[in-house]
DNA sequence: CAAGTTATCAAGTATTCGCTTGAATATCAA
DNA sequence: TTGATATTCAAGCGAATACTTGATAACTTG
């Protein structure tokens, strides 16, 4: 059988694509990028990683297909290559935490205790009758690069001060990169702290924006 | 921060089923396991690597929670773990399609000239309307192991001798393994060398499997 | 064009990975 | 128990990978 060999080679150009996700690095690059796309040394900066070694996952993710690349004057800023590509991601990280107890005990240690959350159906729901508020906790270039309709940035850091700005009389929901995200956690601990009635949407910003254009009922 | 660290093992844990992606050898086996489960030496077989090798892969696989494991008497029987599991390997495949010429290229290499196509839709309205015979090409093991409903096993090999059995007033339409199985193209070949009408099904018995259970409008 | 950014390249090293070989273990059947 | 079959384990070796450091390239601004 001379196909056998132009399986391998089949596969071998699959794998390509799968060494992408093979490393706690890239997985960490890719993370950051599903919230907007980034330069290299904001990357590096973000992710504790020399510049250099950001640079070189960086390219090794952009030939498995992963990432695109685009110059922009003086800098090169990465993104992720499509929705399916991102899917992807989301895919592994949730399909990780369904079949891997190291993976859940891991974002339990980070995370923190749970705290309340709300799932999309009825955030959209809540968001007809009009009775809630929606906030953004990461940080604003985050919020800026895309964001839940009708949601206000409060950066966690700023989160405290600005209380008075969150009418009284509504539920907050917070939100921020996604399920491994301390940053809703968080808001949603200092919120109840202050006294007021909080929950945390369930998943973040990519998994909102993804599912928003595979059934666009809007928002 | 102290959770720089806890993140990092989050990552680390992550990167434990992204590695089950990233090595040739273990996309063959997860590719033949999409069919149906099966023991060691039958997947060393198939692929044509060492017992110890697969073994070890196999091992690696189901570390990676990938993999069910199951001892069947003297044997093992190793098996995808879920409906996700499955879904992020024809994702992973479909993605490398997508984003990597190299895959494309290999592919058509691997399969030879494309033949013409038939889609779930219209197969699912075909198979109402009953003017068509659906033929599964596949080996008679993962036939038995899953398949169509109202498809009917012919393995390639056995193709030319049973051309008799097929209406001659209706169209066939072959599937096999999936988008990079050979034999429903093989199959699809043959048979308009007979002078019968044929098609081959987009996808194969995973992707129908997969489709059928998220919109279960029977077959 | 010179200076300053930002990103990439190249080379070196420690580590991990993939595969092989030969021995060990588990289960079944006689 | 013994023998036969199927799988895993353990050790070893060459190849690939991850990260570092220092040099180079691409672009912008003065």
């Amino acid at each position: 059988m001379a196909s056998r060999e132009a399986k391998q080679f089949l596969f071998e150009a699959i794998a390509v694509m799968g060494k992408g996700f093979s490393s706690p690095r890239r997985l960490e690059l890719l993370d950051l990028l599903a919230q907007a796309p980034r330069g290299v040394d904001e990357l590096a900066r973000a992710s504790g990683q020399s510049i250099a070694n950001t640079s070189q996952h960086l390219q090794a993710l952009h030939a498995a297909g992963l990432l695109t690349r685009t110059r922009e004057g003086t800098r090169v800023v990465y993104a992720f290559a499509g929705e399916d590509a991102l899917g992807l991601w989301l895919a592994l990280r949730d399909a990780s935490v369904a079949h891997l107890g190291e993976v859940e005990r891991a974002a339990r240690e980070y995370l923190g205790e749970d705290v309340e959350t709300i799932g999309r159906a009825e955030l959209l729901e809540r968001l007809g009758e009009g009775d809630v508020v929606v906030i953004d906790v990461r940080p604003e270039e985050e919020f800026a690069a895309g964001h839940i309709e009708g949601a206000r940035s409060i950066p966690l850091e700023e989160l405290e001060r600005r209380l008075a700005e969150l009418p009284p009389d509504r539920e907050v929901v917070a939100y921020c990169r996604g399920p491994f995200c301390a940053y809703a956690h968080q808001a949603v601990r200092r919120l109840s702290d202050a006294g007021r009635s909080a929950r945390r949407l369930e998943g973040g910003w990519p998994e909102w924006s993804l599912a928003s254009k595979s059934d666009p009922q809007h928002a």
